[in-house]
DNA sequence: CGTCGGGTTGATAACTTTCAAATTTCGTGG
DNA sequence: CCACGAAATTTGAAAGTTATCAACCCGACG
């Protein structure tokens, strides 16, 4: 049934907007290939990411639920995805209730990993705060095949993750020498390397129950 | 459908653990009167409030989808909440795709509500912070009829406010001073009060539009 | 070549926490 | 109804963390 979704496979370029906020048109994609960015402009200029989707994951589903996007989706790096209508998405939902309670397990998921964000934020120094998102995303990466233990590929730039973390994009910068030079993880040229993984998953406090890789309650 | 799931309407003193950390049974709640908080421990015995539940609210349903509960909720006051059976809830998931959508809106409209309290987190100082999250439980609790512009009663202590807002105690105690010194809003023996409603809208950058009053689209 | 975005570093300022202690509020038992 | 103790609130001072401002460096690209 997800299949016949997969109908317009679409190409998009860095930097260009997919979902803005305010817009009324409703569609949804599933991410192919590269890395997008979910975030909230504020008036003072600022903006804060909630979120990076990689492949595999949904975009947009709000923007298919609620009558106006309420948030911005643009891609860090050239992107592949299938446009899904919002349309076909809720007849699915209709005809068949697997596909309602996966999506819902999916965006529970997506919901467990934004309260560890909100902890992120809240909670967490600078460095426990960096070394905690840089070792989720690696771990949601593993379970799609584009990462290891070792390390993974990331098109981040220092105001991608400031923008996540909540921080200046100097502080970042301090923080990510500090990690490196203690050892534990190096950020360069387009790639994570986990120097010291056991390290900074102590320092993290990172467990990762909660990504819950059981998959859904479908029986 | 709905109401065939009312079957179990429970009383839980304030305090008490309705879901905590690491609990495999599942069921989940709808809450009828009183105020709940979830929230996630640390390590370090600090904790984050990831959200206050009011009547209405539903409870723990990510308890229901995923094998773990990934954090804990407990009473903020003495509530009353009606219990729903994990199996029933997926059983009318099944026979009404109506219903699963409508839980899915509600789920995406928390979501929403959730990043606007990661953008709290991450983007607003203190002060804009408090502000902006005391006007969203004003708009929340005036949609169920327990608020008005003018203000509404509120049970949380000052330590509910710093673990929900990434701050501590003390500094909320500050911060809500000056909101008082500055004519703007009043958080005093259990009631908030809007001294100023405009004035604390334009500090907070506050924009109702994304709780989306509009409901769920079932047509 | 020259420009530009991204990265790096130092100095200073702003914000928030921590620690400590006083004061007030509130529920409970006498 | 009052006294008491616990919890919540309030305030001050000092310390710590992060932001801001201002340079400078570097490599990619037209």
């Amino acid at each position: 049934m997800l299949s016949a979704l997969h109908k317009r496979r679409r190409t998009f370029p860095a930097g260009s907007d997919l979902v803005y906020q305010g817009q009324v048109e409703r569609s949804a994609y599933i991410l192919v290939r590269g890395w997008v960015s979910s975030y909230k402009l504020l008036p003072r200029g600022t903006r804060q990411i909630v979120d990076f989707q990689i492949p595999g994951d949904f975009l947009g589903l709000r923007s298919i639920l609620f009558r106006t996007a309420d948030h911005s989706i643009e891609p860090v790096t050239s992107i592949e995805a299938i446009e899904v209508l919002a349309s076909d998405l809720i007849d699915a939902f209709r005809e068949s209730p697997r596909v309602a309670t996966a999506v819902l397990w999916a965006a529970s998921r997506d919901e467990a990993m934004g309260v560890e964000h909100l902890i992120d934020l809240g909670r967490r120094d600078a460095l426990q705060r960096t070394a905690h998102f840089l070792l989720e995303l690696g771990a949601r990466l593993k379970l799609v095949g584009l990462g290891t233990v070792a390390g993974y590929a990331c098109p981040l730039s220092q105001y991608h993750l400031a923008d996540a973390l909540g921080l200046s994009a100097v502080h970042v910068n301090r923080v990510l020498r500090q990690l490196r030079e203690e050892g534990l993880l190096t950020f360069r040229s387009g790639r994570v390397i986990f120097d010291n993984f056991d390290g900074l998953v102590t320092l993290a406090e990172f467990d990762v129950s909660y990504l819950d890789q059981s998959g859904p309650l479908l029986k």
